[in-house]
DNA sequence: TAGGGCATGTAACCAGTTACATGATTAC
DNA sequence: GTAATCATGTAACTGGTTACATGCCCTA
């Protein structure tokens, strides 16, 4: 999902900020979606431009004039039209995967450090998804569903890691150990 | 993951084309991993000027020739290399819950659509990770554990789609009846 | 006869990532 | 002191995606 359409979306629910967009998707969907500052600003900018959103301008002492952002009537529009064009695809890119997979040649406690840290991230997000905190997911069900799919598949992701890392990390170091007394 | 790692990672099993390599990674790890044939073939051209790989030339009829390549001592040093690198992220981007939280700005019948070809691809992906087919699962852990979180994470994922999409649906279809009727 | 599998490549485009840039306030 | 939160922006890079390009063989 573009950060156009996804930044549109999350106006849908009132006005906000860049950086309360980037929190909100972070905080409810961040298993899931994910928009960089970097981009977000740029968009909201063309979109501005374009009358796609509408902002008005709240100065601040210390820090940059906030820009409060509100969805317009071709903002919606170009809302849905985004939303047609998407094919919903779902994709998983995961480098821990991809180093699990080639174990053998990773040093002594990757593995463990690898399954740990994917431990600590999984269970921050889960954490997230269990206390959903605002008026977001309360009056709509596509949220609650997303929330509760994130919940589903990161608890079995977690049980998984919980319960088989001990053998794989066995394994591991029996294949490192023939490798070094083989070779 | 980048495309070379994980072309070098592949070749560890043994020598293969690059379609041969791009089969493997889609067969045991598609849920997870990813390579376009556009990127594999430059990527092998790249890596045998560099001496990390080498190949055979196998002249076919009717079909461009065939190359078979093969991993050098530098290519495993570089596989190494690769993997050391890689800070082992997991990242899911997926349209398909973008779509679903904004399900109510969706034509009637979409979220329908989108959870049953989810559900269709899914269960693809589960059926390969169930009868894991030839060596390369059979003698690597890393390569098993994978394949077993692919279909922990993926049935949990269907199983949450198959129990919760008839209250979405109708949650949906109440939402945009009274957006009709309060219209 | 249409589609899928085999088999390899090139080229343009573009979206997102990384890094650069600033700066006050508050909490540990 | 140091990190995090708030708050916005620019610019370069770069890797992957889409589309173009070819062509035989087999199956439904």
């Amino acid at each position: 999902m573009d950060t156009r359409t996804l930044c549109l979306g999350i106006l849908t629910r009132g006005p906000a900020t860049g950086y309360e967009i980037k929190k909100a998707v972070e905080e409810h969907f961040g298993y899931f979606l994910d928009v960089s500052h970097s981009s977000i600003y740029p968009a909201l900018a063309d979109m501005s431009e374009q009358g796609l959103v509408e902002y008005e301008a709240v100065r601040q002492e210390g820090k940059p004039d906030k820009k409060v952002y509100r969805l317009t009537a071709s903002g919606l529009e170009a809302l849905v039209e985004g939303l047609l064009r998407s094919p919903g695809r779902h994709r998983v890119r995961s480098e821990f995967v991809g180093l699990l997979i080639f174990s053998q040649f990773l040093p002594a406690g990757r593995v463990r450090d690898l399954i740990d840290k994917r431990l600590a991230e999984w269970r921050g997000l889960q954490d997230l998804a269990r206390c959903p905190p605002d008026t977001f997911s309360n009056d709509n069900a596509g949220a609650r569903f997303s929330v509760g799919l994130c919940e589903a598949m990161l608890t079995a992701g977690i049980e998984y890691l919980e319960r088989n890392r001990d053998w794989l990390e066995a394994a591991v170091a029996e294949d490192q150990a023939k490798q070094r007394g083989g070779s």
